[in-house]
DNA sequence: AAAATTCTTGAGTGATTGCTCAAGAAAGAC
DNA sequence: GTCTTTCTTGAGCAATCACTCAAGAATTTT
């Protein structure tokens, strides 16, 4: 066995930067392969055709994205501080110019939704559970008194959720930081009353 | 003098529902053809090329919104019902199938912003003269005392098109009423205190 | 070192894209 | 009814698309 010459988070990584850059769509395998470094018959060879890269690589983002979240909100630790930094961090990835201010996940589900219902399943499977792991968040607030007993975590995690979705939107044509931050940090209130 | 045989405003609604429901990049000039009725040579002849057409369905789309939003909101009439209506009809757009969830404005803005700085500038000012509006709206409900002088409208009404993005995301993966119709009232809360 | 296996390479494939334009059809001018 | 003008038609254009595959390079096995 000769072992492939590439690495693949890197590509995925790549690629992903590349389909949130200029679409799905507009992404040409010549743009593939100049982002990747990968000829298109590896690309073939690898991942079957241009869709199962994007496959692949809403699977890496996916992978990203959950470590990210359990870095951000640490098991023992108090919850409203954390949900705090990760809207911060939020502020900050819309604010910066080179990181995309929209979700890949949320980007994709817009472009393929009615052309590709395999995945438009799979992308909603991901963000529910993306919903899910900010609800439980909140469960555990409740549960360390942080939160008062009569809020509805899934009701709270279901309008924070709303409010990124919104954020990220609303940062594509007012990427300022004082805006954004301003936002975010009202949506904070809202979630804690 | 031979007039043209087609309806403008028709034209650019079809043309609208086509770009809606597949995209502009992934819309051919065939669909559009068939959408429109018109043959290529004519779409040529009245909006120069595929851009153009978008463009001026944009503008049509633009104009249709503004009237819409004239009427749901009737000077001289208090203004927070209104709001409650606006809010209202919205969960009703996104929870029909045949109506698009997305505004058409963010849903072209998510697609051609890194690709054509023109069609972004225009749709930016579009949108933020919509935000200019649900100020002034706001503002005159803090004339109307429906609202307290505490309030800031320009932060209120920040916050309310970020909510409406929001919400509008958020119904691609939950078209269920009730979900949203809950999350609309929250948000309508959310603005009135 | 030779043979066998696997990966890499990139010019080339048919299909599709946005778009053109000369010829034809329809309307108004006289 | 004829001429002029304007609009409509759709086959065809060059460019680009995603994708293929036979030949070459690199590694492992024998």
């Amino acid at each position: 066995m000769r072992q492939a010459e590439f690495d693949r988070e890197q590509v995925l990584r790549s690629a992903l930067k590349a389909f949130l850059h200029k679409g799905y769509g507009k992404t040409s395998m010549q743009d593939l392969t100049k982002a990747t470094g990968l000829h298109p018959g590896s690309i073939y060879c690898a991942f079957g055709n241009k869709r199962g890269l994007l496959v692949a690589a809403v699977e890496q983002y996916k992978q990203d994205r959950d470590r990210q979240f359990a870095a951000t909100f640490p098991a023992n630790a108090p919850v409203l501080p954390s949900l705090k930094g990760y809207l911060d961090d939020l502020v900050a990835e819309c604010h910066s110019c080179d990181s995309s201010r929209a979700c890949f996940l949320v980007k994709a589900l817009n472009e393929m939704a009615d052309q590709d219902a395999e995945l438009q399943a799979e992308l909603s499977t991901s963000l529910e559970t993306w919903q899910a792991n900010l609800e439980s968040q909140i469960q555990r607030a409740k549960d360390l008194g942080e939160l008062t007993a009569d809020k509805d975590p899934e009701i709270l995690a279901r309008y924070l959720v709303m409010g990124i979705y919104g954020l990220r939107t609303y940062a594509q044509t007012h990427p300022q930081r004082e805006v954004l931050q301003q936002l975010a940090d009202q949506l904070y209130l809202s979630i804690c009353q």
